[in-house]
DNA sequence: ATTGTGGCCTGCCCGC
DNA sequence: TGCGGGCAGGCCACAA
């Protein structure tokens, strides 16, 4: 589930150990590791360091030290828990009980520390990442970056949005709101937006960020209670349409969706 | 280069 | 109650 918003509440969350020595690493799931190193390195390279900032880029929380930077991916059902609390308590799609054999990385850092748990398997967990493909940050697109993003794009403009290259941070969920939000179809190819249209679309983003996020997540949007089978467009009635675009499942309204 | 597809993993929910 | 199939909010390798 992840997104955007998601991670950026992990990010908050992760400010409280900001300061600390990092005492112990627990990275027990070998496979979770990304970018070739093994459990004893990266326990090593952070053993002994100093937590000293917490950041985000797209979907990546960045949690900076004395010696590397810690790159944590979330997949589909990572959540954070720093000092024993998870700011987001359960995924709208995971699971809802708890395991312990869920843990996939914990840091020890002071009295408490950082673990991430993900039932899936689909986040990672990497040191110094490379972050040079990531498009701009969803949350301050500029208009000319959105523009020359979507440009001579023939891919659907919702798999453009879901392009991390292109921009960075947004999610199935987030896209089916934007879209819904902008009245543009998610079938339409990037590069057929008119400049009103990804000035609108540009808009939509900044707009279903800022509502979605004060509402407290990607799960909160407005096509949310209609993404099922029967569902009606929240503004004007229509039967939603249920669609795979890029790969993902799609609900867009076919009436004021163009 | 761009675009689409399959696969990674695991848990849950539905229908039989 | 048990079981199989389909589904899931991300991302990557790979093929056309």
């Amino acid at each position: 589930m992840p997104e955007l918003l998601e991670v950026e509440a992990y990010r908050s969350a992760v400010d409280a150990v900001v300061g600390r020595l990092i005492r112990s690493v627990v990275a027990s799931d070998a496979a979770y590791l990304r970018g070739g190193i093994d459990p004893g390195r990266l326990v090593d390279a952070l053993v002994g360091q100093r937590i000293e900032a917490a950041s985000r880029l797209g979907k990546v929380l960045l949690v900076h030290t004395t010696g590397p930077v810690l790159g944590l991916r979330f997949g589909m059902t990572g959540v954070v828990e720093v000092d024993g609390f998870r700011p987001i308590d359960a995924l709208a799609y995971g699971p809802r009980r708890d395991d312990p054999a869920w843990e996939r990385f914990a840091v020890v850092a002071g009295a408490g520390g950082l673990r991430v748990v993900d039932p899936r398997r689909f986040g990672s967990v990497e040191l110094d990442p490379d972050l040079t493909a990531l498009g701009p940050d969803a949350s301050c697109v500029r208009p000319a970056q959105l523009t020359s993003a979507l440009a001579d794009r023939r891919a659907p403009v919702k798999a453009c949005l879901l392009d991390q290259h292109v921009v960075a941070g947004l999610g199935n969920l987030l896209v089916d709101d934007i879209l819904w939000r902008a009245g543009v179809a998610p079938w339409r190819p990037g590069g057929t937006l008119d400049a009103d249209e990804v000035a609108v679309l540009r808009r939509s983003i900044r707009t279903s960020l800022r509502v979605l996020g004060r509402r407290g997540g990607s799960h909160t949007g407005d096509l949310q209670p209609a993404r099922r089978a029967g569902g009606s467009c929240p503004r004007d009635g229509e039967p939603l349409r249920r669609d795979t675009v890029g790969g993902r499942t799609t609900w867009w309204c076919p009436r004021h969706q163009r």
